[in-house]
DNA sequence: TATTGGATCGCC
DNA sequence: GCGATCCAATAG
């Protein structure tokens, strides 16, 4: 039998197939990420999917913009943006260059580098630490300037992670008012760190 | 150029 | 339940 390290960084190619196939096989993965010269570790256990075609809520669905520019730019980048006026929320981007589709970060579970996180977040349970696409991005201190960064470099990446051991629900997206209906979200059973059951 | 409203959060 | 606070998208 083989076994896979867990803390191998994912290969390009895992980001480039179909959002909705990528979108669940990220939950259980870990983020990891340098801050103030730690080693950050957190398991994403909530996401979402966005889709140029079909799909009138993702950012893509209009065509290419400014702002949606990397979401149709190489599978395995960071689409970061603005929402509200005052939260960042920040999406693994899919699928073929000339494709608008994205996995928005819902939840995380923090596992390591707690204190860095702590830093940027006061809350009372470590669980409340990134338990929202807003609060995940203060916690870990991503903004704009991070649009467009490389997964495959030594800021922010993902590596494989453990085998999951939870199942996997699927069910409608939070907070939008276009396609509502359509289940592309996905979160791991029964997780205390996922932002709404 | 002006207006509108959003893939949220935290406090009232 | 509601306001904060910015800017991309859309309309004019």
């Amino acid at each position: 039998m083989t076994t896979t390290n867990p803390t191998a960084k994912l290969d390009p190619s895992f980001y480039r197939g179909s959002v909705l196939e990528l979108a669940p096989a990220l939950l259980g993965r870990v983020l990891a990420r340098r801050l103030d010269g730690d080693l950050v570790r957190a398991r994403i256990v909530e996401v979402e999917a966005y889709h140029q075609h079909g799909d009138a809520a993702a950012h893509s669905f209009g065509g290419p913009t400014r702002r949606n520019a990397v979401m149709f730019g190489p599978a395995g980048r960071l689409y970061v943006y603005l929402i509200y006026g005052m939260h960042h929320c920040m999406n693994i981007v899919a699928e073929d260059e000339g494709v608008g589709a994205a996995v928005l970060l819902r939840a995380l579970e923090p596992l390591e580098g707690l204190g860095s996180l702590r830093a940027r977040r006061a809350v009372a349970r470590d669980r409340d630490l990134a338990n929202g696409p807003g609060k995940l991005c203060a916690a870990l201190g991503v903004d704009l300037n991070h649009n467009g960064l490389d997964l495959q470099g030594d800021e922010l990446w993902l590596e494989h992670g453990d085998m999951l051991s939870a199942p996997i629900v699927r069910s409608k997206r939070i907070g939008i008012t276009k396609s509502v209906d359509l289940p592309w979200r996905f979160h791991l059973a029964g997780h205390p760190c996922v932002s709404r059951p």
